[in-house]
DNA sequence: CATGAATGAGAGTTCATTCAT
DNA sequence: AATGAATGAACTCTCATTCAT
């Protein structure tokens, strides 16, 4: 009957269709009746394998959190130098993010929500990124090129940063005629990420400043 | 005389409630109902001043985005050195977020919709106050004391760090104990938006590097 | 003040309006507030007026069918024979009809919900209309030009051509090329009026048949 | 087996319901909640099966003007000479309004109405009528025994007739007392036909009129 | 006479969720 | 594992009507 296999086929186009929804409308933009329809699947199955509606968003947004992750931890193994671990940080959460624009409004959006619904797994998803980061930054002090760092604000300044950049991308576009000041509408994701690292690098060196 | 009558007082009732209930449960989570019962009005005053719940939504945004450029600019006023003005750029701002945390939740939700609904009053508010970073980064540059600064760039690590700074407030004093790394958990947000402001400067400086 | 003068123009003001707009949409597909809107006037006025919107209805109603009364009853009289008379009710009842066409749509539609609402107003006006017919059929049996006439079914077929042939006006010219079969969408008024007549004095005509 | 979750039996129910309800009051003088309580049914249903009320209504009319047209068809076939199947033309319509007065308000309101919102099934179903009656026509003169007949007026005038006579019923009946004209109120449905059908077939005569 | 503000009931519609098969 | 039918609450919005000035 390949019965399993199915249902692991349903539930992953439940959950894919889900989360380009989700990202595209929000949570309240986006009916199951929809979500049922767009994966070609009938609406009840929904309640049969997550429960509820609420259910099924975490499990969406756990997921990308995770891919996010893992992206990020196994590109980073490569590098020797913390600079370059920070090059890879910044550089794979943008391409991720450029990719998948949904995830950013998601994340903005919940975040911006203060994340008062934030389920347990989201929140685990979302501190294991974060520590990747604190590691990187503790390892730059201790070897001496970075200093100063509160990584909670640093964090906030590149992931801030590079959300922002990409939901504002259509945005740009459509202002950057009527708009006397520069706004990146014609960056690419290469140049962008490698501005935003030269800066941050910057911010953070240990200098004889004064 | 400030009778039940009163239109002016009417109308303010319900801006001021709809803003503290969609920033708090964003659009699609407050209904027209709500709004009106927590105004103490009745419901269908609302649709007589606003014609919808769109509009209303459009004239709540407005009017915050309106209250930080005239604050922003406004204090900006007094000072002299480019350096100070970016201070109390993000100073004016980040207080402002802190006192009215709806805002934050407000800006991340909107623009991380890709500003998909965004009415034109946004636009127009969205863009003075970007504008107003622009000028100070401009006078900055002629002045020597800034270099090499992408205005949106710049703009969106502001921002961004601010606005996730005040909507994770209480995430962040909910995982500090539990958390190794420091989330600034007990930071003012005066201490936050100094730090934000020293490095964003360090970032900035012209400089013989290397 | 001219009040008096104000007063008659305000009331005439409205119901002319409301005559336009409920023959085009119907009592229920007409608000106050537009009645009001489009006569230029405030909405409280209607109520001041017409103690309701039932009530303007029926004055509205009662106008429409005194006019057409009092214009058939006046064109009549100068008339001797009663084929001549018949010949001028139909005549002017189709041309009323054709210059008001919003007046046919609502007597169809007051007589086609049968006239389950039908105030005192509109009583009489209809009744009078009909005894004009009623008047002309009999003066034709007594002067043996008209024979077996059931005044109430040749009013409805008089009235029922008449009103239907003006309200699918549009309707027909609409459907005419795609529609192998003469819909008369090129007749005018007088044709119309004068082939119905016809037709009418046939049917009712004396003779020795068989 | 006919338990409670019988599609075809709520979509029925809910049909049955409107068309008598809408007959009665109108489009738009019959909420959709009095359709599903009258109905039995719950009102998202109404959703479920039609999508929304505009719908329903549609999927009514259509319904009432292929009943008609079936049964008229029907019943012509067995008949020979055009007069004889105008005979039946007449009746049948009568009898088949008679028996379902509510359609008769029905077709006058949406015809009064100009037949604005008139929607492709409800178009088809109108012509369909009209053109068995021009085939009658038709027929007829080549024969011999009509002539000189505008189908579209002579289809205002009997349906005309017929929709305004069975619409006015219960008014006849009211006012036969207070009123010195016959107003046919005692006429069954049967006599009305006939006399219908003589006036008609003499009003077509084919004849050496002088 | 005239106005703008206010009201409460109810309209059409959608939706998350559950039930019966 | 899967489906279509069913539900009830909630939502946005409109309307006839009245009040205070």
């Amino acid at each position: 009957m390949g019965s399993i296999r199915d249902s692991k086929r349903t539930q992953k186009s439940i959950v894919d269709t889900a989360m380009v929804l989700f990202a595209k409308n929000g949570f309240d933009g986006v009916s199951v009746d929809l979500i049922a329809k767009e994966a070609g699947i009938n609406k009840a199955m929904i309640y049969y394998y997550f429960k509820n509606k609420a259910k099924l968003y975490e499990t969406v947004i756990a997921d990308i959190l995770d891919k996010i992750y893992k992206k990020i931890n196994n590109d980073i193994k490569d590098e020797k130098r913390p600079k370059d671990e920070l090059k890879i940080f910044i550089y794979t959460f943008s391409k991720f993010a450029w990719e998948n624009p949904h995830l950013s409004s998601l994340m903005l959006a919940e975040l911006g929500n203060g994340a008062k619904n934030l389920p347990d797994d989201m929140f685990v998803g979302l501190k294991k990124i974060f520590a990747l980061l604190c590691d990187i930054l503790q390892r730059g002090e201790k070897r001496g090129c970075f200093c100063n760092a509160k990584p909670i604000i640093v964090h906030f300044m590149i992931t801030g940063a590079i959300n922002l950049f990409v939901t504002t991308k259509e945005l740009r576009q459509r202002v950057a005629d009527e708009f006397k000041y520069d706004v990146c509408n014609e960056c690419n994701i290469e140049e962008f990420s490698l501005y935003l690292y030269n800066k941050i690098v910057k911010m953070l060196k240990k200098e004889e400043d004064k």
